[in-house]
DNA sequence: TGCAAAATAGCACGATCGTTCGTTTTTTCA
DNA sequence: TGAAAAAACGAACGATCGTGCTATTTTGCA
């Protein structure tokens, strides 16, 4: 399973050569991942890639060698990107309730920042779930990396005693993941200006049902920028 | 707004000219559903519908005159079958309680079971999230249709007494489409088989959430068919 | 049954798609 | 600086796309 804190398999091979096709498949593979948060990874164009990058098709072609490869690597730079933006940070934050709720609390606000750019796992899960391929397999391969980390973090909230010890971890992912999809369909699609706050009084709703009792905890508090330091 | 029980738009313009065109378009029409439902609204291709249909390639095209136009009739037909199968039955539960776990029983059951045909509300949200057109408009139309009849089921429950008198119907709405959206994801993209249960668990837990202190009434219980009755 | 109209087919168009190949430019390093 | 390697280009390919046309077939009705 590809590792979360990723070791970057778009760096250079060796330190050394860091040539100037590096460079410029870094670039393409920026507007690459711009170009599919719009139009989805099917609907990414080589033809249009060059059209933005200024290049010729063939000039991109060959930086990887066919197009399924491409969205591959586009899949893997919007892992990365996300494992910087919201893993990351969010696992500075001490472990138990304080790191779920940075988790959460980035993982929210990127879904609804992103208003001009979609999340590919999202979009992706829906482009790519009625096809087979290699393209499916490694969207699959990050997003169950991206949960698994998440499962890792509720257990450890169970073991802190911040949650109920009964909670199924599994249950309690699939609930929020839920309010994570609904925010992404209403801030998106049907442009609800209130769909920030809703998802953010649903993750409190769910909190409140696997909280322990022992910790009522102000279920309204949000995470301050403070609390990514340890 | 398009009312939710259909009067049929693809219903011959008059009553007695029931011409042939009429039954091939709605061949055409099931077929279309069909490809979309698998490869999307924007992977329906007019080429791959007319060696479906057996037809020619004009042939197709001149039951609806653009893509786009066969587009925007796929959703309507979607729309109908699904106010068909899902919403009319479950309205003729009583209203309240009942009528609100049948509406979303067999949303549920209708997401859970279309493994091998993906709901078009949900793949259409995101492929047209960032593309604005008629199409986009047919399906924001549908779907803001679908959804304000959610509301009214709600806000029956509320003023039923079954639900809490301070429940707020969208942000109930909010949480319940959230189950329904990671139900469709975990079942048809990773293909978790407890993905049902879990969508029913979650459900529950909302429920109890919501529900009036004077209306205990166990959670697991499900609506049985003898519920569609009034 | 025959005639008008509706439905379908056939063909071609311009555009775009991913991809291949040979050439030319640019970069790298001795 | 010059030669080898890497990178980018340009043109063309077969395929598919949506969409116009004009025939041809099929249908509905007097």
């Amino acid at each position: 399973m590809t590792p979360l804190t990723v070791t970057d398999r778009e760096a250079a091979p060796s330190v050394r050569p860091l040539l100037k096709g590096r460079q410029t498949r870094a670039t393409i593979l920026d507007a690459a991942l711009a170009l599919a948060s719009q139009m989805g990874l099917e609907g990414l164009s080589i033809g249009a890639l060059a059209e933005v990058t200024q290049m010729s098709k063939s000039g991109v072609f060959a930086h990887f060698g066919s197009r399924e490869e491409l969205q591959i690597s586009v899949v893997r730079q919007y892992h990365a990107k996300f494992a910087e933006e919201v893993f990351e940070p969010a696992m500075r934050a001490p472990r138990g309730l304080p790191r779920l709720r940075a988790l959460f609390d980035r993982w929210f606000k990127r879904v609804s920042v992103e208003i001009d750019a979609g999340c590919i796992y999202i979009s992706g899960a829906v482009e790519f779930d009625d096809r087979p391929g290699p393209v499916r397999d490694a969207l699959v391969d990050m997003v169950q990396t991206w949960r698994n980390a998440l499962e890792r973090a509720v257990h450890l909230a169970v073991e802190q005693g911040h949650l109920r010890a009964d909670t199924d971890p599994q249950q309690f992912l699939f609930e929020v993941h839920g309010l994570i999809l609904a925010l992404h369909h209403d801030a998106r699609f049907l442009r609800h200006p209130g769909a920030d706050e809703r998802a953010r009084a649903g993750f409190d709703n769910v909190l409140t049902h696997y909280l322990a009792s022992t910790h009522p905890a102000s279920p309204s508090r949000r995470p301050g920028p403070s609390d990514s330091h340890p």
